[in-house]
DNA sequence: AAAGCATACAACCGCTTCTAA
DNA sequence: CTTAGAAGCGGTTGTATGCTT
């Protein structure tokens, strides 16, 4: 039999209401039955992922909202790149989302703190017309490190491990840490009530000695209850 | 106004894990 | 217990849009 070839590329509005449809019907788990009996020439791993990202009616959209920056900053500092997981602490966030997230301002921070930290800059935190740091200079052949989230790297890319390696030898100081990094929201997080763990979680927190992030966050907070 | 660059996000790929037979 | 297929996950890529020069 001649198969269908399927379909690549962004969805149509009548795919998705196609999707919507068969997924009310018949629920969101046989993706490939789904795929094959609605008639889209899409693979069911395809739909799940539109489902999943997109369609999903319980997805919120829009901005990150500050509790959410943060929770996603702090869970990342525990789990490192496990998205989904960090993605079920935030309802109606989805892995791809904040992995996406991640990516773009997490770097963007990331290299601003490269930029103060860096010797060239001396003590001046924001050197307006600092001339041509050496982002360039950074090894790439280095395996992909926990924090780097991969992705598409260009010449100013700042390698993340580097900075982040950078950040944890500049002193176990939490307060310089958490301020230099994630500065506006950071405040915010230090007096307000944490977002509730569940035991499961909390059982299997390991807190390396050495990961000033865990050690701060988790012990000021302590979870109460 | 236009070209080039940066950013944001949707979607795909390939590997791993789970589950049912 | 084994195995094949399905589902899940993290990494990577493509592209539309906004911004800068």
């Amino acid at each position: 039999m001649v198969q269908e070839e399927t379909r690549k590329g962004p969805w149509t509005e009548q795919e998705d209401a196609q999707l919507v449809l068969y997924v009310n019907l018949f629920g969101d788990r046989r993706w490939d039955f789904i795929a094959k009996v609605s008639g889209l020439k899409r693979t069911g791993k395809s739909c799940r992922l539109r489902w999943v990202n997109y369609l999903h009616p319980d997805l919120k959209r829009g901005k990150m909202t500050p509790h959410e920056e943060r929770l996603v900053l702090e869970l990342h500092s525990k789990w490192g790149n496990r998205w989904s997981r960090i993605a079920r602490k935030l309802p109606g966030r989805t892995d791809n989302e904040i992995k996406n997230y991640w990516r773009t301002h997490m770097r963007k921070k990331a290299q601003e703190k490269k930029k103060a930290l860096s010797p060239s800059s001396s003590s001046s935190s924001f050197s307006s017309n600092s001339p041509t740091i050496e982002f360039t200079s950074v090894t790439k052949n280095n395996e992909c490190s926990f924090y780097d989230t991969g992705g598409r790297k260009n010449d100013f890319e700042v390698d993340m491990d580097e900075i982040w390696k950078d950040i944890e030898v500049s002193e176990g100081n939490c307060n310089i840490l958490c301020q230099t990094i994630v500065s506006p929201t950071w405040d915010f997080f230090q007096d307000s009530s944490l977002w509730p763990i569940d035991k499961e979680e909390q059982s299997k927190m390991v807190l390396p000695v050495s990961d000033h992030f865990n050690s701060f966050t988790f012990y000021n907070q302590e979870m109460t209850g």
